[in-house]
DNA sequence: TCACTTGGATCGATTTCGACGATCCATTAG
DNA sequence: CTAATGGATCGTCGAAATCGATCCAAGTGA
């Protein structure tokens, strides 16, 4: 660019004023700046600005004229650009590019979205669901600001503040022969028919439950998908360990299923929000952990059972 | 405006280019110095524009990838700006801001300007008319570029280019006791009724020619329009003393005029193009006192008679 | 595993540019 | 003729941009 911004403001404030001093008091600048810099601008133009009036200020030429217009849209443009900027970060408003991770989503994203938007109604949320890696590639990629997700498999430059715990649960057919217990041991389901949520990070959690209990399940179907995991379950094809449990019994396919706490204690999933490290948050995303926050309590999940029904 | 365009070009470069490194190459400038530049941006706006990927470039955050979009829109609006302004001093385009002396304008301008408008289609031509004083002061306040006129009463601080020169000629009624003359000389006229042509500084001049001889002419009537003077001679009040020669010999309302050499060595009219000393010309001006140098030559001007005729 | 490569960040030196006070100069008013 | 007005110019100062050299972290390949 041949001229600056700086150029513009005072050509702009002299056009208007008819002088050059006025210009300078009005933009907090001395004569001998506001008159140097518009002789610049008149040189790297090519252009003649004004016709100097010697001892009574200057008007414009037609072709000042003309560029004072140009000149006036452009800063117009530019300070509302700056705006636009300082919006970015320093106010609740915009949009927030949000992701989660597929299995949840379902489960917490809506209502925690829908109370969001109501209480910061200028925010639009992106919602974008995928796995852990897909997660950890969308915010180093700066395509998501923060994810919803477990803190499973989180390398070093990844944050992670934990909202909620959600213990393993394993879940049977509701017409399953330990359907009525009030609860079960690992030790039990062992030998049982295992059907195993097949996803890269979730795989190794719930396998290792095992093997650190010095057991080992028999699985004998997989899936990548929680619902047909529950379908499977529900027809009679085994258990599963689950720890995101929806608010109903009923599978997809209408047959019922029953969660029962693991007489275990086993380390439990870490529900939390993932983002990058190092990386200054805008005054939305500070907004919207503070609401996951308020909303994912250690004490209920919304779209979930709490630990204690 | 907290940011420069340096800076927003910089930025743009890196975040198209995912690399400060070839931001840098391709904005003829070094590596430290666009680094430099993003941070300060970054910490001006308080927005984090980039993820930093250690040795292998850096991606756009989300609040970066909706700045570039404005950055960009930004950066062509003034491009078109600075386009404008070289447009306006370098080529043959826009608006020609043209001034003219009432009494010369019906004559003379219409085919002037249409030949012009012609010769380069990308010009508009914005013609005013006015009496002396006035082209004098819509030169010093910019209000136009260049004036068509008589070299009367001119100031120091006003440039000049003659075109032609109009020497004085008597205009009587076609019924006139003069009329059916070769030629008449001012001692002649002087007893008779003289018309007189009215205005600021032509009134001067036509005065001059008697006083200058000698002589004093027997002023009867005055009028600020030379179709009035006509349409007077034509009506038998008197004589008047012309310049500018239409090329009929009708006045409005139908009377007949004729017009004749003055005897005497008379000091013409000069005309030509007035515009303000030392103020840096448009090409479009260049052209159009081109194409005047070539329209209006001492041996005619269009819409009027030549001298010899 | 270790050296090499890549690519951004940082440092220090240089230079450029903007800002300012003082002054000059031409015009206008009284 | 003097004072006031208002832009242009000069010299100085300081902030900021620029650059080469260097540092450092992460990935790459032997």
């Amino acid at each position: 660019m041949r001229f600056s911004f700086r150029q513009l403001e005072y050509f702009v404030a002299a056009g208007e004023s008819g002088s050059v001093t006025r210009a300078a008091a009005g933009s907090h600048s001395t004569q001998p700046t506001v008159s140097a810099a518009i002789a610049k601008l008149e040189r790297t133009l090519g252009v003649q600005l004004f016709v100097r009036h010697h001892a009574q200020g200057l008007s414009l030429t037609p072709e000042g004229r003309r560029f004072l217009a140009e000149a006036k849209t452009l800063l117009r443009h530019a300070s509302e650009v700056e705006r636009f900027a300082t919006t970015l970060s320093d106010e609740v408003a915009g949009t927030l590019d949000l992701a989660c991770l597929v299995t949840l989503a379902p489960l917490v994203t809506p209502s925690l979205v829908r109370e969001f938007r109501a209480e910061h109604p200028r925010v639009q949320v992106e919602l974008v669901e995928s796995h852990q890696q897909g997660l950890l590639e969308r915010l180093r990629g700066g395509l998501s600001s923060v994810a919803l997700t477990y803190d499973l498999q989180l390398p070093a430059d990844i944050d992670f503040e934990p909202l909620a715990d959600l213990p393993p649960h394993a879940l049977v057919a509701a017409d399953h022969r330990l359907a009525l217990r009030k609860r079960v041991s690992l030790a039990e389901l062992a030998p049982e028919p295992h059907i195993l949520l097949d996803l890269p990070t979730s795989r190794e959690y719930f396998l290792s439950l095992f093997t650190e209990a010095g057991l080992e399940p028999n699985v004998t179907t997989r899936s990548e998908h929680p619902e047909t995991i529950r379908t499977l379950v529900a027809n009679g094809f085994g258990y599963a360990i689950v720890n995101a449990r929806p608010r109903t019994d009923t599978a997809l396919d209408g047959g019922r299923v029953v969660t029962l706490p693991l007489r275990e204690q086993l380390r439990p999933m870490r529900l939390g929000l993932a983002s990058l490290r190092g990386i200054r948050e805008t005054r939305t995303l500070t907004a919207f952990k503070e609401h996951c926050h308020r909303s994912i309590t250690p004490a209920g999940v919304p779209g979930m059972l709490s630990p204690e029904e």
